[in-house]
DNA sequence: ATAAACTGGTTTATATTATAAACCAAAATA
DNA sequence: TATTTTGGTTTATAATATAAACCAGTTTAT
């Protein structure tokens, strides 16, 4: 009846990062701190989480001298997020 | 673009617990567990959150001998539940 | 009749999670 | 050169989910 909803991305933060990063090749720290609304220590430590389940690639490198964080969603990420849609769907849709 | 969403509604059991709640009359405690899958003392704790939040109504009653937990939504409930999938859409629609 | 097991839960403790606060290095600005 | 801003990370705290322990009463077996 209730397939259940991977821990890893029912959570709101996570969750918006990954929708967000599943219609772009990829996304900066900063856009997504703005789009989600988060603070940056929260969202530090969400994306460590996706990045160590492999859902998501965190690339480090320097924009000019600044620091940049650069993400993009993997394959798995894609697949674990289309999963969860789905599942979801049986809780939703009465 | 993300709106939030409501935390008591963004918890795997209380979204099961109310999704099967909104589409019947009323639901006993045993047929709750059953369908959820979850331990007595989980669904317990967040039957009572439910209640304390409006969004379900709890009666104790007797079958016989044996005590008798009845649960049926709440119009704030249904309200509460709609809004939330509602919400959740602009996470899981790309 | 009495012990053992079962029903229908509640309460309490623990592990996990989310979030905020504090911090840091470097760069830009006043 | 002091102050603020950028782009984060780390650490501490609050909130949540979950499991384990418990309880009152009932049924079943001895």
């Amino acid at each position: 009846m209730f397939n259940d909803l991977d821990p890893l991305l029912h959570s709101q933060l996570r969750l918006a990062v990954m929708s967000l990063l599943i219609s772009v090749e990829s996304a900066e720290f900063t856009f997504l701190k703005e789009k989600t609304n988060s603070t940056a220590g929260n969202l530090s430590v969400q994306l460590d989480k996706l990045s160590e389940a492999g859902y998501i690639r965190v690339e480090k490198s320097f924009r000019g001298k600044k620091p940049l964080t650069t993400c993009s969603i993997t394959k798995k990420g894609i697949k674990a997020f289309e999963d969860y849609v789905n599942n979801l769907k049986q809780y939703i849709n009465k």
